[in-house]
DNA sequence: ACATCATTCAATTACTTAATTGAATGATAG
DNA sequence: CTATCATTCAATTAAGTAATTGAATGATGT
């Protein structure tokens, strides 16, 4: 069926690529590359999947020409194509969020007391950063910290926070961030946080917002 | 398989919406939209779908929230949710010409001489209107110019192009719009203009891109 | 060259989606 | 309240997509 008619050929196109986002493994798989490029068995791993199964979805997106590969000896490496993947992610999620009632309430059931941890915009982070009146920590696992984070962060992976207070200011307030807006590392970091007496707040977003929004990065922290 | 993982049950969520988006017919529809509120019957005929056909891809995407409805009489009409929807269709087009040689392909080889027509930016455009530098002519049929228009802008359909060249400045430049950057009108215009001696070239984008960018808009020109 | 490991391919099965047809709703005009 | 018109619903058929399994590729180290 793919007609001759030069608009509707492009909206197969266009269709083929939503298509490609329409299955949620997917669009997990993609979040996951927002964090930086990953090899196949990690992906599998970390999404649940079955080996051959995150292959196939991992082509998927490449015909798609939404990751593209990189081989390193025996792995292959997939990543985003570019941070234009990043922003229609974000506009995807953006319309789910304002028209679906049931993403409302997925959010509103799961994410507790969402409004009552009064998350921090990008800005505001940057201004506190300055001024000195914010600790910033990242909980994702060093491995995803390794590959990138907000400058002066501190790695503190959420399964570690809890013998790691010492480390945090008791009075200053402390940040914390993670992959995303649907990420639920620095939810239970902050409310772990504040039930143990800290000022602790979330940044709204993630890692792969600020790095998408051109913002500065840093590599490597010297490790602990 | 809706797993009661909460973040699984996003990505589903989100992925529906994907999926809803994953069908050119649908896309067709929700550009058409773009342009202004339309009846089943008016969409199905304007995208050559049967009506059942129409009306059962119109409720695909009322499902996703990407379209709501409103009863007029025996007739229901459908328009777009939200903004958000414009600008979700906008990225989904970014990356896929970002991505896919083949967009590439179908874009150079219908449109012809693409680079050749010299696109105006929407901001250039205001710059030169501001210093009456332009004559700026709609070249969508009359009931859309109706429907919504840049401000100024001369209504003339591309089929009465030709017998209304004594109205356009044959000196002055003449700058053309349509329904956006994948609209033929426009370039057809262009082309048939240059080729009778005027100077003219093409707003980059279209009305619904104009509108969604918050400048104003003018309903209903007076006249004939 | 051989064994090993990461990834891909191919084939099967279960499930989803699209187009078509004709009948059913629901608002309006006579 | 009946006829008409726009739209939706229901059922069928054809086509496409996802998960699983096991075999095939292709790079590496011995």
């Amino acid at each position: 069926m793919s007609s001759e008619n030069p608009k509707r050929m492009l909206f197969e196109q266009f269709a083929a690529v939503a298509r490609t986002l329409g299955n949620g493994h997917r669009l997990e798989l993609l979040e996951l590359l927002a964090q930086g490029e990953r090899s196949v068995e990690r992906l599998a791993d970390l999404s649940g999947l079955a080996i051959a199964n995150a292959s196939q979805h991992l082509q998927n997106l490449r015909r798609a020409g939404l990751v593209t590969t990189r081989r390193e000896g025996k792995r292959i490496f997939y990543r985003l194509s570019d941070e234009t993947v990043v922003s229609l992610l974000g506009s995807l999620r953006k319309v789910a969020e304002r028209n679906l009632a049931e993403v409302e309430r997925v959010v509103a059931g799961y994410f507790r007391e969402r409004d009552a941890l009064e998350p921090v915009t990008r800005p505001e982070l940057i201004r506190r950063m300055r001024r000195g009146l914010a600790t910033v920590i990242d909980v994702r696992p060093q491995e995803e910290f390794a590959a990138g984070h907000i400058p002066g962060a501190i790695n503190v992976p959420l399964k570690d926070l809890a013998r790691r207070l010492k480390e945090l200011p008791s009075t200053k307030e402390v940040v914390a961030y993670c992959r995303g807006p649907y990420c639920v590392l620095s939810y239970e970091a902050v409310w772990a946080l504040r039930h143990r007496g800290f000022k602790a707040r979330r940044l709204e977003d993630g890692y792969p917002e600020w790095k998408m929004a051109g913002l500065p990065v840093e590599l490597q922290s010297a490790g602990s």
